[in-house]
DNA sequence: GGGCACATTAGACCGGCGGTCCAACCCGTG
DNA sequence: CACGGGTTGGACCGCCGGTCTAATGTGCCC
């Protein structure tokens, strides 16, 4: 967390590091991103820095919050379905998925961001932030399974923590390969409902 | 790769150095791993090192190859299965994961490089060995993939590259969820079909 | 056996990194 | 005007991966 003074400062000059940053971030990823290139970029010293933010980790970590923010802010309210059938949930989460991947497409380095973050998830630096965000996460995923399940929509036989991990596997994968190709809007919409339907039919029961 | 020189060297010396970077590779992670630790660890001077390999990545691909070589090697060739027939080919592919998660699991070191390994993936400083790795498993991908459309188990309306993006997705996940979990034999042997159950219902045609 | 050429080694050195520290400066208050 | 806390600049630290070269083996030819 950056130190309560950061938010202190005039907006223009927050705006500056954290555009700084997250230029910074997006371009090389969190191990080969240079604090002194930010610092330098940002106008500001050394001693600043380290006067608002606690090191690196704590840099990153608030401007992924902030921008991975108003990425979900852009795509609207995490909707926890509370459909009573089966296609009812899954297309709730198509439209979602849509509204995100909308969101991601035209915003290139929050893009690049969000894949460097979740590709960074080994890092030992890190592991305090990626907590903060899984803990955010979670409890969303964990409601929405269990309401695929009140559903019938999801399987009910393996642990939880496991359909978590394969679901953010897959969406990971098809994240990654949705962002090497080319991203128009019509591929798009023609690819989610294929991206879901798999996912679909690795949860049903 | 690490120069013709490295393999004239008395076996023990070659172990030393390959020891130590395990060690800390397996135990640091790619970035967090120290040259200079593996250096000392392994008794030799940093001019030797560099006279031996071109450079930390060159040294870390290299134990990955060797170590991931052996382990492969452990679980026997890859199969492609040449099933006529949904269930024969599914079944092939569970016998082989279960080898393969068996030997990772009789050596921690090496399943903690491979874990390391598999999420390193966005590194900059790795793209070459990565390639170099993806480029060895690809064809068995396609291969694979292509006997299971022959064998009426593998769906066609997905491009191949999305499959394989998303096999690997899955697979990745489990790997990672099964290895923090305990790993005794029996529970292994229960869940490896539950995981090779949820590929097959997404790639199912 | 002596001299030479080449393979090998040791480790000082380089720029850059993330992080620490403190003297100097700014500015509101008495 | 003087003081004192909030803020800033930037020198400095230890470590990093990587380079370079002088010294040291080592084997071969005359």
């Amino acid at each position: 967390m950056p130190r309560p003074r950061f938010h202190k400062l005039p907006a223009e000059q927050q705006q500056a590091i954290l555009h700084a940053a997250l230029e910074e971030f997006s371009g090389h990823g969190f191990n080969a991103a240079s604090l002194n290139r930010i610092i330098d970029a940002a106008g500001i010293s050394k001693g600043s820095m380290y006067y608002y933010f606690d090191g690196k980790e704590d840099l990153y970590a608030h401007v992924a919050r902030v921008e991975l923010g108003r990425l979900f802010e852009a795509a609207g309210p995490f909707p926890v379905p509370s459909a009573r059938e089966p296609n009812a949930f899954w297309s709730t989460l198509t439209d979602y998925y849509l509204r995100i991947m909308g969101a991601l497409a035209s915003s290139p380095p929050v893009a690049a961001l969000a894949r460097g973050w979740v590709t960074a998830s080994a890092n030992p630096a890190l592991v305090q932030a990626q907590k903060e965000m899984e803990a955010a996460l979670l409890p969303w995923f964990e409601q929405a399974l269990v309401a695929g399940q009140r559903a019938r929509a999801v399987r009910k036989d393996v642990p939880t923590g496991l359909l978590i991990a394969v679901v953010f596997g897959m969406g990971q994968a098809m994240d990654m390969w949705l962002m090497t190709q080319e991203l128009d809007e019509e591929t798009l919409r023609k690819l989610v409902p294929v991206f879901i339907g798999m996912i679909r039919k690795a949860l049903s029961p």
